[in-house]
RNA sequence: GCCAGGGUGGCCGAGCGGUUUAGGCGGCGGGCUGCAGACCCGCUACACUGAGGUUCGAAUCCUCACCCUGGCUCCA
């Protein structure tokens, strides 16, 4: 197939290392706050090519992480008056619940940065044995410059573009934080303190596939600074490629506006599954192209419920029937070709609608097995009650 | 600056190599109406940012410009 790298920003076909396994990583969210439709977005996506992939022959070892060391956390444990632990616990079981109800597959594994300490320390004492990194005052930095610079996936950082990045102590403006000593947290031989976002994915992601990923995939927003940042780390401690195919997928907007940490208006899975099944969202996210941006509405959602009432019909309709007919045939190349060109799960449903449109009007040999591909590859179940 | 996406008739918007070049809004004419609206019928737009190239043939593919949108602190 066919998949979209950014570290090269074009279509490449994608050859794992393995013949036969995928070795996949993907960011997880940071666990203080329920999951929006943005989180629902990314892990539908990465969902469905989990699922080609594994459609096409490949066994896929998937490895997700939670981030559970975090100041928002922290934040979130004073106001409610619990332990960061607990709040941790809380968003993780929520997560799993509106994974659950989205019917996302489950990884291979699930890993926590608050279990990789030891190895984010001994990552971080090797950066600082072979001089990529430095301590100043109370904190150890990566050495950007000493690790050969950005390049990965941001080609020409403009410092006056990404803000006021100086800060005392720094060698390099781009220089960002491996271990921060706080006095509260982990020990150390730093100190007691709290590790850098970056390494712990570096620590998760090369302990359990090993030093290269085939594919490392998240939200278009961790492009700069996290997977940049992890990539540096990595190359300056094997020398090796870190990922051979980094993929990201693009926003949800809400009133043209990206929801964010910092701003409002966060659209959360679990309202919306109130007023809309969960197969219609997910019928809804997968009309794009992941790499595409996406505007949550309510009418858009109303036309995605319209889409999959009609392939619900249709595929009740057509139940029961053996063989694959010439048109049906041809309906399930067009389906597969779509995914496999840079996974158009967009173009995969349109092919699926037309068909519908046909089905409903008269019939159509074997069409069944048809959407027998749009549950087990896009992931749609379409045997549900309305 | 860098990355991604896009520039189609008055406007919105399909089209993804080739028969009448969607559809909608608007506009025009008519029907219905005491008039208007709504509604119905018909008519109307051979348009594809610019310049090269590939091709028997390009809005559709390639190259280079120009312009617009989004992103580049935390964030999926």
């Amino acid at each position: 197939m066919k998949i979209f790298n950014t570290r090269t920003g074009s279509k490449e076909d994608f050859i794992p290392q393995d013949p036969f396994e995928v070795k996949a990583y993907v960011c997880g969210p940071t666990v203080y706050d329920l999951c929006h439709v943005g989180h629902a977005r990314t892990y539908i996506n990465f969902d469905v090519l989990k699922r080609y992939l594994i459609s096409l022959g490949y066994r896929v070892t998937h490895v997700q992480n939670f981030t559970d060391i975090d100041e928002k956390i922290d934040q979130r444990a004073k106001k409610e008056g619990l332990s960061p632990r607990e709040v941790a616990e809380r968003f993780i079981r929520e997560y799993f619940f509106d994974m659950d109800s989205l019917n996302v597959m489950r990884a291979t594994k699930y890993t926590r940065a608050s279990e990789y300490v030891p190895k984010i320390i001994k990552i971080t004492e090797r950066l600082l044995e072979l001089g990529y990194a430095y301590r100043s005052g109370n904190t150890i930095y990566f050495d950007v410059e000493a690790a050969g610079g950005f390049g990965e996936l941001v080609k020409d950082l403009k410092e006056t573009i990404v803000g006021e990045i100086r800060v005392q102590g720094k060698r390099g403006p781009f220089d960002f934080v491996l271990w921060r000593v706080t006095g509260e947290g982990f020990d150390s031989p730093f100190g007691r303190g709290v590790p850098g976002w970056h390494t712990e994915c570096v620590a998760m992601s090369m302990d359990t596939l090993g030093e290269t990923l085939d594919i490392h995939w998240g939200g278009k927003d961790l492009i700069y600074p996290h997977h940049e940042c992890e990539s540096l780390i990595a190359k300056a401690l094997t020398g090796k490629r870190f990922v051979r195919y980094w993929v990201h997928n693009d926003f949800v907007l809400i009133e043209g506006e990206k929801m964010s940490k910092s701003s409002g208006g966060k659209a959360y899975i679990r309202d919306i599954l109130k007023k809309y099944p969960a197969e219609v969202l997910r019928t809804w996210i997968l009309r794009s192209n992941y790499r595409t941006k996406i505007e949550y509405s309510e009418e858009s959602l109303e036309e995605a419920r319209v889409l999959y009432e009609k392939m619900r019909k249709a595929a009740a309709k057509s139940r029961g029937k053996e063989e694959m007919g010439q048109c049906a045939k041809d309906f399930a190349a067009t389906f597969m070709s779509a995914l496999d060109d840079d996974l158009e799960t967009g173009e995969a449903l349109s092919a699926v609608e037309e068909l519908s449109d046909l089905i409903l009007e008269r019939e159509v040999e074997g069409a069944w097995r048809i959407f027998s591909l749009v549950e087990t590859i896009l992931g749609i179940k379409l045997h549900t009650p309305p």
